[in-house]
DNA sequence: CTAATTTGACCCTA
DNA sequence: TAGGGTCAAATTAG
């Protein structure tokens, strides 16, 4: 009975919450469209202002973050982002108890996630982002998984390399990162980083599940990320770069800044992708929402 | 010495 | 059975 109460009393709190985080992120669209409406009227803005670019970059994000929410929400994937990631604990002693390597969980691996076709359709117009048309398939645990190409393999969060693999027919090979705080705070995200193949300077970026983790990077972290990029960093040619640390990260040329001739964001966002669990814009740099406690 | 990366083996899905 | 994702021992870096 008790139970039963707090956990309601648990879930209205957390819809609260959710509710808050969407009106807000809706209010700062809102204020980054008007400021941008503003700055086509006076093209060459006040001292101080931000650019075009940025601010369509922040309504963006708002888009991206209401929009994950919502859909979260609907398709009940509610305050646990990824199914099984919060066991990686327990995983590891299951592994440890059965003592052998590979050992996967057959209950918690769910659903092959599909995406690639719908990142082009959605990106096909832009002449920035050339997609592949060859079926790249990610095997994932009821998470959520989105892609970018960039040029820089860093972003706000810390990652652990765990792997590296020859993917068949493609000049590069795939790297395999994990969340550094995977086993100190049970976060299950991920990313894939390999080189593209028609742009062997930018690199996609595959994000698998949101971070849970304490050390997540909220909006002001990625506005000043955004505000302060510089220059393309140097690639090395061997090897991808050693990830960078939350502390020295320098380069987030970003995606998003190169949206210039892609005007046509409505339509990206009331496509019929035929995913369910389809819950990203794919013009969005970033994982669409870190709800980190 | 500790932490991070590399890399071959193992396992799962199509 | 092939291809790709993950593990973990070995190696390297700080």
């Amino acid at each position: 009975m008790n139970n039963n109460n707090n956990l309601c009393s648990d879930e209205s709190v957390s819809t609260n919450k959710k509710k808050r985080v969407i009106i807000k992120e809706l209010v700062q669209g809102q204020e980054a469209a008007t400021k941008l409406k503003l700055l086509l009227k006076n093209p060459f803005g006040s001292e101080g202002s931000l650019s075009s670019q940025e601010l369509m970059a922040n309504i963006l994000r708002s888009f991206s973050e209401t929009i994950s929410i919502i859909t979260s929400e609907i398709s009940g994937q509610n305050g646990s982002p990824v199914a099984g990631a919060g066991n990686a604990s327990n995983e590891t002693k299951k592994r440890s108890q059965k003592g052998g390597r590979g050992c996967y969980n057959r209950s918690s691996t769910v659903v092959v996630h599909c995406f690639t076709r719908q990142t082009l359709l959605c990106v096909r117009d832009l002449d920035y982002w050339v997609w592949k048309e060859e079926a790249l398939c990610v095997r994932t645990k009821s998470s959520q998984a989105w892609s970018i190409l960039s040029n820089t393999t860093g972003d706000n969060y810390a990652w652990r390399k765990y792997g590296q693999k020859e993917i068949l027919n493609s000049e590069f090979p795939r790297s395999y990162f994990r969340c550094s705080y995977k086993y100190d705070q049970d976060c299950g995200a991920t990313k894939q980083v390999q080189r593209d193949e028609e742009n062997p300077e930018m690199y996609r970026i595959t994000y698998i599940g949101l971070h849970t983790c304490n050390a997540s990077a909220d909006s002001v972290d990625w506005e000043s990320f955004l505000l302060n990029c510089e220059a393309s960093e140097t690639i090395e040619e061997k090897q991808y770069p050693k990830e960078e640390t939350p502390s020295d990260v320098t380069d987030p040329t970003l995606v998003s800044l190169n949206m210039e001739s892609h005007n046509n964001d409505a339509e990206c966002m009331d496509m019929d992708f035929g995913v369910d669990s389809l819950q990203f814009c794919p013009h969005f740099p970033f994982a669409p929402s870190h709800h980190c406690p």
